[in-house]
Parts: structure tokens; sequence; C-alpha cells
DNA sequence: CATGGGATTGACT
DNA sequence: GTCAATCCCATGC
């Protein structure tokens, strides 16, 4: 994956992560959820401007932005959009492909659909932490690389569990996928390809 | 320096 | 359906 993949509108490269794989160690997933997040909007932690948190937004595209949710789940984006745009793809959930055995031994459950479907599940089954904030999603422990082909039908809806900028459809989801995060994608629309 | 609020999940009613 | 766990950090006094 090259770096201009992800210099680009967030919504473009919010349904382009759609089949992509996550990576870090043995263990990787095949993306089929995400939700994009722009400065522009009050849901996005750019939207206050560069403090000590956002920083990484506004930073080189490519790179890995984790933060803490709820006190205990690492959350992990892709940090988009040209230098100085603060904007990211929260990767909402994954289709577990590699590392299974070592992904049930970290998230303690061993139903496939339980492993990485939702962005704290996913952290946990990738072992992914604080530590990879600002990491490199090219060259980095944690990397995303292309898919082995397209992704397929994309559903439409609106992002979830925030309170700003509800109405907003955000969030991508590969059309049909036992593997999103509930609650399940409501399409408001459905948009042919993926990658 | 004190406070409050989450881009969630799992357990429980 | 409800609710608590738990920590980082933005905000405000």
């Amino acid at each position: 994956m090259r770096r201009g993949f992800y210099a680009r509108p967030v919504l473009e490269v919010a349904r382009g992560l759609l089949g992509c794989l996550v990576s870090h160690g043995a263990c990787a997933g095949r993306i089929v959820e995400t939700e994009a997040y722009h400065e522009c909007e009050p849901a996005c932690h750019a939207w206050a401007g560069r403090t000590r948190r956002s920083a990484p937004l506004f930073g080189l595209p490519g790179r890995a932005y984790v933060y803490r949710s709820y006190g205990i789940h690492a959350l992990l984006n892709a940090v988009v959009e040209p230098e100085g745009v603060g904007a990211a793809v929260l990767i909402r959930a994954l289709e577990p492909v590699e590392g299974l055995e070592l992904m049930r031994e970290r998230r303690g459950r061993t139903a496939l659909l339980e492993l990485c479907s939702g962005p704290g599940k996913l952290s946990q089954a990738l072992g992914i932490e604080l530590a990879h904030n600002g990491g490199d999603l090219l060259d980095g422990p944690v990397r995303i690389h292309q898919p082995a082909a397209a992704a397929g039908p994309v559903a439409v809806s609106e992002r979830i569990g925030i309170s700003k900028a509800v109405e907003l459809p955000w969030r991508f989801s590969v059309a049909g996928s036992p593997f999103v995060s509930r609650p399940r994608p409501r399409a408001l629309s459905v948009q042919p390809f993926g990658a």
C-alpha cells in the first residue's frame, strides 16, 4: 500500500480500505467495516483543533492513530488526507484470517464471529495497544496491505456510538458480511464496489 | 488541579 | 432492554 492511498478524501479511503488486510505479528484480518472522521464535523477528535491527543490526526497520512476509549479499549484508526488536515478512518471490524488461535487466546472466546466484530475486539485480538499510536501502517509493526480481490458491494449507513453529527452516512461495510459489529448496519444505500 | 465524558464491551434482567 | 468497568485527556476554575 502506498502513502498516496491515504492522502485522499476520507470517504474515499474509508471505502477503499474495505477488503484490505490488517496484520500484527502472526495475526491478520480482512477489513469489513470502517467509519470516516474529519475535522470539519464535531464527532472527530480533530474538531477542537490540534491538541496533544489529536496531534497524530494532523500528521503523515498512512500512520496509525490509536486512542483509549471508555478507559478500556484501544481503537485503531488510519490517518488520512494530506498532512495538516485532521482526519482518520476508524477500523471497526475484521474478518479473521490468520493467527486464529492467538486471537482466541487474547479474546478469551472461541467463536469466530466474536474475535474481531468491533473496534475494541479487533485491537484485543491482534494485540494492538496505545504504544502503536503514531506507528507507520506502511512499515510498522501494525500494517495494512492490499486486498487479494475487490471487497464487493459496500453498504453505507450512519456512524454509531457518537452523540454529534449522527446523521452523516459515514459508516461503510462489506454488504452482507457476518463479521461486522453490532448494531448491524442498516444500509441507507449500497454501492457496487469496495476497493 | 478537579471534573466529566466518551468512536465499547460483556454481563445481567 | 440496562449498566458498570476504567483511563486518557480536554476543559474550566
